[in-house]
DNA sequence: GTAATACCTGAACCTTGGTTAAGGTCAAGC
DNA sequence: GCTTGACCTTAACCAAGGTTCAGGTATTAC
């Protein structure tokens, strides 16, 4: 007994669309996947987690490429290198973070200004 | 002696390429500014404070079209549809920060793992 | 049996956010 | 007087990341 998931199930878990997934395919981010008799994809368990795990990357802003050389080191047994590009990564969220809140930091400014003028009452 | 800075002032500045910002004003997103006698963009001290706002908003993945949206506001004194903008953006940022903050759990997550594929020893 | 679902394919198309190219003006320096 | 540098314009081009379309198969539901 082996569950397997539809595209569609990808789909619901990952919140990615129908096409999306076929396109990540197309363009090589994840290996082909498994088909049944009558063509359909059908997913592992694994295959779900790995989907799951490049939407992670994927919100971060970590583009398809590196995605891709990062699944491909993965395939390829390359720990270290796996783990190297996950560093850099890390890295990058970091200073991705740095920045957001330098921002906010300014918009919280130009909207304290904004309120004073909006209501210069009390 | 009113000082005005030239489009490499701007550039050097914001950090955005000469083209990128002829390119801005192109799409409409900054209102196209005064001209010198030779046809060369004279930009004032406002101007650039406005740029650098610009850059600052950019940053923080806010799209052109919002950005431009918003400078419109502004151009036409809407204070209080300025406020909401950059109230909704805030979210916006916050949303980000969490999301980016959640992905770098996992991601100290993964490279524990990893940490001690590749060192196993002590 | 026929309609509705759920999937399949390949190829064209789209949006965002720029970048590059080709050709021209003008002022300053040598 | 001619080259260099900083600017100008229009228009074509580009890359990333999808999205849409047209046409086809297979299963299930009525």
């Amino acid at each position: 007994m082996e569950i397997t998931y539809a595209i569609a199930d990808i789909s619901a878990e990952t919140g990615l669309s129908i096409d999306v997934i076929r396109y990540y395919e197309r363009i090589g981010l994840l290996p082909a996947v498994k088909r049944k008799e009558n063509g359909h994809r059908a997913y592992s368990k694994s295959d779900l987690a790995r989907f799951t795990f490049v939407t992670h990357l994927k919100r971060t802003q970590m583009p398809l490429k590196e995605i891709e050389q990062y699944i491909r080191y993965y395939n390829e047994g390359n720990i270290e290198a796996c783990y190297r590009v996950l560093h850099e990564h890390k890295g990058s969220i970091e200073r991705q973070i740095a920045e957001l809140t330098d921002s906010l930091g300014i918009l919280n400014y130009k909207l304290d200004n904004y309120q004073q003028l909006i209501q210069p009452q009390e």
